[in-house]
DNA sequence: AGCACGCCGACT
DNA sequence: GTCGGCGTGCTC
């Protein structure tokens, strides 16, 4: 007999093909098995999704139906909960169910013939150690009050919670222990740990590994991130898949991992922008895990020491209406532990056109001479921003973006930073031919350029000896996107500031984020005002807690911390939130936003969703915009909810144009989650009339952002 | 998205 | 004479 199958396959959202395809098999098929189908001249990987499909298969005649091909056989199939994750997600998100569920599968699961999968499933495990090994590990690890009364918490009830810990409170710690509690009362209980970046996996799953292998064996941590080989991500999918790794430790990908036996889920630096994916699907990985937490009956730690503004909110007291359980360890771990003094400068009492402030170089040549380290933070690699003619009005413009090019010193060259486009540094300005051309600003190249020279005359400690009257000058590196662009060089260069080679280390935000540096006890933000009155409602946030973490990289040394100090410089040092800062206060600076978020009618009082094109022209891209935005008065007033969502003006993006591509978006927003739901299911296909219709002509793409984290 | 088919410019 | 540009259209 023969039946027919529902079959998912990896189909972008904008084709005609959204849905499952149906396809013939002899044998009836279990919902989640993975099959390989016909599909035109090719032959794609595909996930059983309904095993008799119902009003789908009138829409294609019988006759074209053609047969499935090949089970991949020896992989139990996805389970319903992961099936519910995807279908979620694809809803959600306004994507294709194809797309999502087949971008939530290793890549290589698609490369492989049978035999190659037969042969990798074939490969046997490490034999797991003798279990006597677990009191070994326990008995070296002392926990403090607060972390013993978190866990007790944790453990007492289910959900979703926020751990509210300052750096240096031992988050980490709490999460060992929660997935060791869990480990050693369920034989079979699986976690997903979360980080943002992956340059912050190899510490943690070292952490991990040292924990777990002597007790569960080498394959019980696995890593599941984007830097990974793809044999190597398909090894750790199938040891998550198989029930056999039992740690699951990656970037945001990790939460679409098949793990079926679920039972945590942390997501470590939970407010990290990094969580929301750009591209493709563009899902929160931390509002999943919440989704799959409730889902699968996980429980979830959102991690942070400065949570994001929604989930602060979400974990108000329960009387309040808050969802999650907010749980805090204020202290630092140590006998003195200490937060770091934060020192704002007053940049207008300043000499002008001062890059450091004498107050904070002086600081740092006395750190150096003490034998610390300092850090210099700047967001903004390469040399200068712009480069400037003097007498005509000539800027280092990209000319396929709206965007200046930034000068690059090291290798002299203008390159933009949105598109790629690179040339060397002009000899003469291109308009006017005059040889003076100047860089106006400055990135992370000049700040560590400056420093050497207003540093040329310091000598690093201990280095004048007799044999060297003259001593060596002070090692100042530099370590932003540039300067790590090889493998490996990241991890090559945290080694070097931890030997103390380096003194002073100059780098973007990407060294304030989670690297431990022991012997660092000053940390000074350059110029971090640009936040403070951006049209982004959510740069406060994100500046606040950027500063906070930089903080954090300050003084992790329990010997050297009572010392160790933020400085900031600034022209508006009298800023609520500098003020803040100084105090560590969080949860003010977080009232205080909230606060103005729910006046002015913004996330979390609102949500919000963003429908963006992208065309050749700007009227193009409005234009799809605009008649969008008229189908859907004009055909969509009906829905329930409909009176409580707006949709605000087509613009263009803040980056207009980029490689030539010309880019408008339009908001839409309400203070309805469900209302704003049901109207973009149902806008979905009349923009897919739209781009059919003379509005979409020349229309490159289009796709919507839902809880976008920028407008 | 792939991948075909399909119709017009500079090369072995 | 062919290789190849990317414009439309289809894939259960």
């Amino acid at each position: 007999m023969t039946h027919l199958v529902s079959v998912l396959v990896q189909t972008p959202a904008h084709s005609q093909l959204a849905g499952a395809l149906t396809y013939r098999s002899e044998l009836p098929l279990t919902p989640g098995t993975l099959v390989r189908v016909p599909l035109g001249s090719r032959e794609l990987l595909g996930v059983v999704w309904e095993p008799e499909p119902q009003a789908a298969t009138a829409e294609v005649p019988p006759d074209k139906l053609r047969d499935i091909g090949p089970v991949l056989s020896g992989l139990p199939p996805l389970s319903a909960h992961w099936r519910q994750l995807v279908a979620f997600a694809a809803s959600y998100y306004q994507r294709g169910l194809g797309e999502v569920a087949l971008a939530a599968l290793p890549p290589q699961l698609r490369e492989l013939s049978e035999r190659q999968m037969q042969r990798r499933l074939g490969r046997k495990t490490a034999p797991t150690p003798p279990i006597d090994a677990q009191a070994t590990v326990e008995a070296s690890v002392h926990l403090s009050a607060e972390q013993q009364d978190v866990l007790a918490r944790l453990h007492a009830s289910q959900g979703t919670f926020v751990l509210f810990g300052t750096t240096g409170s031992g988050k980490t710690e709490v999460y060992l222990q929660c997935v060791m509690q869990l480990l050693r009362t369920d034989p079979q209980a699986q976690a997903i740990v979360m980080v943002p970046e992956i340059n912050l996996t190899p510490q943690l799953q070292a952490r991990f590994q040292e924990r777990f292998a002597p007790v569960y064996g080498e394959n019980s941590v696995v890593a599941l991130h984007s830097g990974m080989t793809h044999p190597q991500r398909l090894r750790s999918w199938l040891a998550a898949h198989s029930g056999a790794a039992r740690v699951v430790l990656g970037t945001r990908m990790a939460v679409f991992a098949s793990v079926p036996h679920l039972k945590l889920i942390v997501v470590d630096e939970e407010h990290d922008p990094s969580y929301k994916q750009h591209e493709g699907a563009r899902y929160s990985a931390r509002d999943l895990a919440v989704y799959r937490g409730r889902l699968e009956g996980a429980r979830v730690i959102l991690g942070s020491a400065t949570p994001s503004l929604e989930s602060w909110y979400h974990s108000r007291p329960a009387a309040e209406g808050g969802r999650y359980l907010r749980l805090a360890m204020p202290s630092r771990i140590g006998a003195d532990a200490q937060l770091p003094l934060v020192r704002r400068v007053d940049m207008n009492h300043q000499p002008k056109r001062a890059v450091f402030a004498p107050p904070l170089l002086a600081a740092i040549t006395e750190r150096i001479a003490r034998g610390e380290q300092c850090m210099v933070f700047l967001n903004r690699r390469g040399y200068a921003p712009v480069l400037q003619c003097t007498a005509c009005d000539w800027k280092s413009a990209c000319p396929h973006c709206s965007a200046f090019r930034v000068f690059h010193k090291i290798d002299r060259t203008l390159r933009c930073h949105h598109c790629g486009y690179t040339e060397p540094v002009p000899r003469a300005c291109p308009e006017c031919g005059n040889l003076d051309i100047t860089p106006i600003g400055r990135g992370t190249e000049q700040l560590q350029e400056h420093l050497t020279e207003l540093l040329a005359q310091v000598r690093r400690p201990g280095s004048v000896t007799p044999e060297r009257p003259e001593g060596l000058p002070v090692a100042i590196a530099r370590i932003d996107a540039d300067s790590t662009r090889l493998r490996g060089s990241l991890q090559s260069q945290l080694a070097q500031v931890h030997s103390g080679e380096v003194d002073v280390l100059v780098g973007t935000q990407m060294v304030a984020k989670g690297h431990d540096f022991r012997r660092i006890t000053l940390v000074a933000a350059i110029n971090p005002d640009g936040a403070l009155y951006s049209s982004d409602f959510r740069a406060p946030e994100r500046l606040f807690s950027l500063l906070m973490q930089a903080a954090g990289r300050a003084g992790r040394d329990a010997t050297i911390r009572s010392r160790s100090e933020m400085w900031i410089q600034t022209f508006h040092p009298q800023h609520p939130l500098f003020d803040a800062l100084k105090r560590h206060d969080y949860p003010a600076f977080a009232a205080q936003q909230l606060q103005d978020r729910r006046n002015a009618g913004l996330p979390p009082f609102s949500f919000q969703a963003l429908l963006r094109a992208d065309a050749r022209t700007q009227e193009v891209a409005q234009g799809f915009l605009v008649a969008a935005s008229a189908a859907a008065t004009g055909q969509l007033s009906h829905l329930p909810g409909f009176d409580r969502v707006t949709l605000y003006p087509a613009v263009p993006m803040g980056m207009q144009r980029v490689a030539n591509v010309e880019r408008a978006q339009m908001l839409v927003e309400s203070p309805s989650r469900v209302a704003l739901q049901t109207f973009l299911n149902h806008w979905h296909a009349v923009l897919h009339a739209t781009r059919q219709s003379p509005a979409g002509k020349g229309l490159l793409r289009w796709a919507v952002d839902v809880d976008p984290l920028a407008i």
